[in-house]
RNA sequence: GCCCAGAUGGUGGAAUUGGUAGACACGAGGGACUUAAAAUCCCUUGGCCAGUGAUGGCCGUACGGGUUCGAUUCCCGUUCCGGGCACCA
């Protein structure tokens, strides 16, 4: 009997037979990447030495500093991106560097510290080995054998070496002893303090004008006078110009955290790290003279690949502001003071000047029946913290009672003490012009000053004309208001404020009236903490002076102390060692109780910012164990710079400014070979957690969030609300049943508590209501963290990769979902399922698997699907868009499975291709095509045009825009052909409508627009 | 307030930089296989309208204009979201 089975009947069937011939392998991603993780180990893969013979290229993460949360899926994102680069150009003949370490030094493992009584060391191993075996998972191609920690004393000892480097160094624009300068050398650097020192018992500072010497204020004495000071009035003055001093400043003092902090980790007005109030103190802490190099680190960022956005932070933060300084006299007084403007064309328009209350001017004009009111006012300043001037503009003031004298106008005008004008930049002084700045303007008003304008057409009886547009006016008023200097009077009427304010300038100079001037806004950077957990210094103090540790004493090693907090008479952390005090006779550190001693002395009791480990760690990587320097010439010559830097854009105002720094005075030191030290940077984004429902309560703008909690209830993990206001002190726990899905259960809500009695909530389209859930920074105290590892257990770390990379664009920011990771995984098992692998029973007793693919010439087809993925990957991976290239992957792999591809030229330079996204899998079907060696030495495919030329192309056709149909045209058809097919073509009247044919275009291979009319 | 980046289906996102908008994936719906589930495979899937159907038409890249034969792409204006700076003279 012949019956026709139904084709689905076959399926089974088939599927049977495939099993007992080819027992084709599962993918099983557990045992393929334990197998070369171990392998990788084994044979050392990763392992870089520097290799003259070929051509180097250094790609860096960001260190990560090892939180006790662990390793989240965000963290991979970018080393992920920045492993795929590596790999790629290993493939490509480069010998990459890849290295890895941890940022070790950090306040939450001292806060830990603080609360257990545990050494931040243990828990920042155990977190470090955590880390590591998180990382190690997911198989990256980092070379462990140079891996840096900063809290290890062959790390840090260069750490200490460079501050001492800096602290005997000062920077000027030229060198102040004529000196052969070799072509092209970078005049403007850090040189060593001996040459001032010099200049100083020759000169005093006689002419150091001329050789733009970086300094804190200016100071004038005579030769004479230096040579007749004493040790410590030689030492402070010199602290004006080390790169690396001990300032007086004024700091960002965190009484809650006991310690200063720099100006990027203050936001808002209060510590990044935990929130808490920032104030304003003088203190005493060593400083870094960051300032000096603004010009270059300006300049630097035109010769360096870093994003747009980065760049114009960088130059916001530096903030150079071209202007004049002019000197201005107090009436009836001998005092003088300088102002700093950017707008010199608005000298006649000054009514009054400013000075910042915390100026040390202000109680030398303040007369004396102004003195009671001008005291009440500093002391109402000083009572204001950081934040409430940050959020609190009203304007507040007092008159000092003395006047100034307008040099151009000759007026007089009063001196004002006002919290608006800054102490720490410019020179704490300014001209104020009502008419034509908005902060004098309201100053002007509160006072009632009078504002005259000087721009035609402006209207100032509102509010004030700031723009840098228009024809000056009023410039003099008068002929006679303006003051003579040899002959010359300032005259501004008619010009445009551009030349106005050239005009000034010029005038101001040529009348010594003052100067042209740059400012900039980038600040020293506060180089201590009154911490433990960091680099201690190599400076201990011989009669009050800060003397350094001798270089081949370093490193000072961190000492041990039985608590970490500050000591019962306020001294920072170190002051609870015992042994902590330096013996210079016999060089070496010795109990505190022989400070008594003659020859010994304590040792500084600061530590240093978390910064000062990160700055050049990556010229560490060069050359980790080096004992006798922080790298060897040799190795500094060959690697150079990083050529590809990956890592977050938030560091950009601090790790991204300080580490340029940094490099630049190595470099002047002539240790880095590089001016920049970052050649590419890649920032990629963030991964969020899902966490927040935020709600407004209505009539209010006051908004309330929940977060998720996760708590262990009864060995079973349990969802619970967590609600806060605004802090996350006292919480009210809710119960779960509130919300189902992201449904809400408004009446228990309501009920619950009575801030959501009248609480708005937002309806879905189906009338339920929701939550909207905000999309936060993964961060352990959110409770929104999702771990790697449990993707890397179920579905394998080349999922993972594939998944992160395929998730969009590296640089952006995406909230983690791990809907999509499937389709991942499935692709995965297609790939893995087009070679078939099948145990080798030639191999390891049939452990090993073996590929069956023959050497037959691909067709076409093949050859097409195969080249079209090298061209993709190649271009994508050059322009790290990772997202775009695995989709291309995903179509090959749909090609080649259709076409039943068992062509080893075909098949083997796909495993190549997916080497730097997928390394296990790859490892693992190049060993069973054969190959005794790693992928990662394979060779990268060369892409072959002539693979992907057609020999016949679809064209559109579309009228007056609008797409119509289609023409299959050979390659090589001419215009005239296109143009003729289309005309005639038999859809053509239809959609011609009577009209007619105006115009042809031809978009070769793409497109012919009629323009019909 | 100033500066920078962005807005595309139910979702993540593509689009050779001015030339077929929605690749690829997820989700959803339908089907095959299975006792069943998982896994796998196939089909449909921007919206609306017409048609039994093949198919055809209109609309559509935040909104309103403009340039152009042609605009997600370029220009002007508006709204919204994100980032940076923020009394810097």
């Amino acid at each position: 009997m012949n019956v026709r089975l139904p084709e689905k009947f076959f399926v089974p069937l088939r599927r049977k037979i495939n099993f007992f011939t080819y027992v084709s392998m599962e993918y099983n991603f557990r045992d393929i990447e334990k197998k070369w993780h171990q392998r990788w180990v084994a044979m050392q893969t990763y392992k870089v030495t520097e290799d003259e013979t070929r051509q180097k290229f250094y790609v860096l993460n960001m260190f990560p500093y090892p939180s006790g949360a662990g390793l989240h899926v965000g963290h991979p994102l970018g080393y992920i991106a920045s492993d795929i680069y590596a790999r790629y150009k290993r493939l490509q003949g480069f010998n990459v560097l890849n290295p890895m370490g941890y940022d070790a030094y950090g306040l939450p493992a001292e806060q830990y510290a603080i609360k257990t009584g545990q050494h931040p060391e243990k828990t920042t191993f155990a977190n470090i080995d955590r880390y590591r075996e998180q990382l190690d998972k997911i198989g990256f191609s980092f070379d462990w054998s140079r891996e840096v920690r900063t809290c290890a004393p062959n790390y840090y000892k260069w750490t200490q070496w460079a501050f001492q480097k800096m602290f005997n160094s000062f920077y000027s624009l030229t060198p102040l002893t004529p000196s052969p300068v070799g072509e092209g050398e970078n005049l403007s650097k850090a040189r060593p303090i001996e040459e001032l020192i010099a200049y100083f018992k020759n000169n005093g500072t006689d002419g150091l004008e001329n050789y733009g010497v970086a300094q804190s204020t200016e100071l004038t004495f005579t030769a004479e006078e230096w040579n007749s000071w004493d040790e410590k009035k030689q030492s402070d003055v010199l602290m004006n110009y080390r790169l690396a001093f001990m300032g007086e400043t004024m700091v960002n003092w965190c009484p809650a955290l006991g310690t200063v902090l720099a100006n990027d980790e203050v936001v808002n007005g209060v510590s990044e790290r935990g929130g808490y109030p920032v104030e304003q103190k003088k203190m005493r802490q060593w400083c870094l003279r960051v300032s000096a190099y603004s010009q270059r680190l300006l300049d630097g960022l035109e010769t360096i690949d870093w994003s747009e956005s980065i760049k114009e932070t960088q130059k916001n933060w530096i903030g150079r502001s071209e202007g004049a300084e002019v000197l201005i006299k107090v009436a009836d007084s001998d005092v003088d003071f300088t102002i700093f403007t950017t707008r010199a064309d608005t000298m006649f328009g000054v009514t009054f000047f400013v000075l910042a209350p915390e100026s040390e001017l202000v109680d030398k004009v303040t007369t004396p029946d102004q003195r009671e009111a001008v005291d009440a006012y500093i002391k109402y300043v000083k009572g204001r913290t950081e934040r409430e001037r940050m959020i609190d503009h009203t304007v507040t003031g007092v008159f000092s009672g003395a006047y100034g004298i307008n040099p151009i106008t000759g007026d007089k005008c009063p001196i004002y003490v006002a919290e608006y004008v800054l102490a720490g930049y410019g020179t704490g002084a300014i001209m104020a012009v009502p008419a034509h700045d908005s902060r004098d303007y309201a100053f002007a008003k509160h006072f009632d000053l009078p504002i005259i304008p000087l721009v035609e057409g402006a209207d100032v009886s509102e509010e004030s004309y700031d723009a840098k547009e228009g024809i000056v006016m009023n410039s003099p008023v008068s002929p006679d208001k303006s003051v003579m200097y040899d002959g010359e009077c300032l005259v501004l009427n008619g010009k445009t404020i551009k030349e106005a304010i050239a005009e000034t300038k010029r005038f101001v100079k040529a009348h010594h009236l003052g100067r042209v001037k740059v400012n900039y806004r980038l600040r020293d950077a506060i180089f201590s903490r009154q911490r433990y957990w960091g680099e201690p210094f190599p400076v201990y103090y011989k009669h009050g002076i800060p003397q350094m540790i001798p270089e081949e004493c370093l490193p000072i090693e961190l000492p041990q102390v039985d608590k970490f907090l500050p000591t019962e008479t306020g001294e920072p952390p170190l002051g609870n060692a015992t042994k902590w005090a330096w013996d210079e006779k016999n060089k070496k550190i010795v109990e505190n109780s022989l400070i008594d001693d003659e020859n010994v002395f304590p040792i500084e009791l600061y530590t240093m910012p978390g910064f000062a480990g990160s700055s050049a760690y990556y010229l560490r990587y060069m050359d980790p164990l080096n004992d006798e320097a922080l790298v060897s010439e040799k190795a500094a010559s060959y690697w150079q710079n990083v050529d590809l830097y990956v890592g977050g854009s938030e560091h950009a105002t601090g790790h991204l400014i300080y580490s340029r720094f940094w490099n630049k005075f190595l470099f002047d030191l002539g240790v880095s070979k590089k001016e920049e030290p970052f050649q590419k940077l890649i920032n990629q984004g963030m991964i969020q957690g899902w966490s927040s429902f935020v709600y407004r309560l209505r009539g209010t703008n006051k908004f309330v969030s929940f977060d998720l909690l996760e708590e262990q209830y009864d060995d079973a993990k349990k969802k619970n609300l967590y609600f806060y206001q605004g802090t996350e002190a006292d919480p009210v726990y809710a119960d779960i049943s509130m919300v189902s899905g992201n449904v809400l259960d408004v009446e228990k809500i309501r009920q619950w508590t009575a801030e959501f009695r009248d609480a708005e909530f937002i309806l879905n389209k189906n009338g339920q209501y929701i939550v909207s859930q905000a999309i936060e920074k993964m961060s352990k105290s959110k409770y929104n963290v999702v771990n790697p590892d449990d993707i890397c257990e179920n579905y394998g770390a080349d999922t993972l990769r594939l998944y992160e990379m395929f998730l969009g664009p590296i640089e952006q920011s995406k909230p983690w979902d791990v809907a999509g990771i499937d389709g991942c995984f499935r692709f995965l098992k297609k790939f893995w399922n087009m070679f078939r692998p099948t145990p080798d029973p030639s191999r390891d007793g049939g452990e090993s698997l073996r590929v069956d693919v023959t050497d037959e010439a691909p067709t076409p087809a093949e050859l097409k699907a195969l080249h079209k993925l090298i061209k993709k990957v190649t271009e994508d991976i050059e322009a790290f868009s990772y997202n775009t290239s695995i989709p291309a992957f995903m179509i090959a792999t749909n090609e080649l499975s259709s076409l039943k591809c068992t062509k080893r030229a075909v098949l083997e330079p796909m495993v190549v291709l997916i080497a730097p996204f997928a390394p296990h899998i790859a490892e693992e079907l190049w060993e069973a095509l054969g190959h005794t060696t790693s992928v990662c030495d394979a060779q990268w495919p060369v892409f072959n045009e002539k693979f992907l030329v057609e020999d016949t192309v679809k064209m559109m056709v579309a009228f007056n825009g609008k797409t119509r149909f289609g023409i299959d045209f050979p390659a090589d058809a001419d215009n005239a052909t296109i143009e003729a097919a289309a005309r005639n073509h038999e859809l053509t009247p239809k959609y011609l409508e009577g009209k007619q044919i105006m115009k042809v275009i031809i978009v070769p291979k793409r497109m012919i627009n009629l323009v019909i009319k």
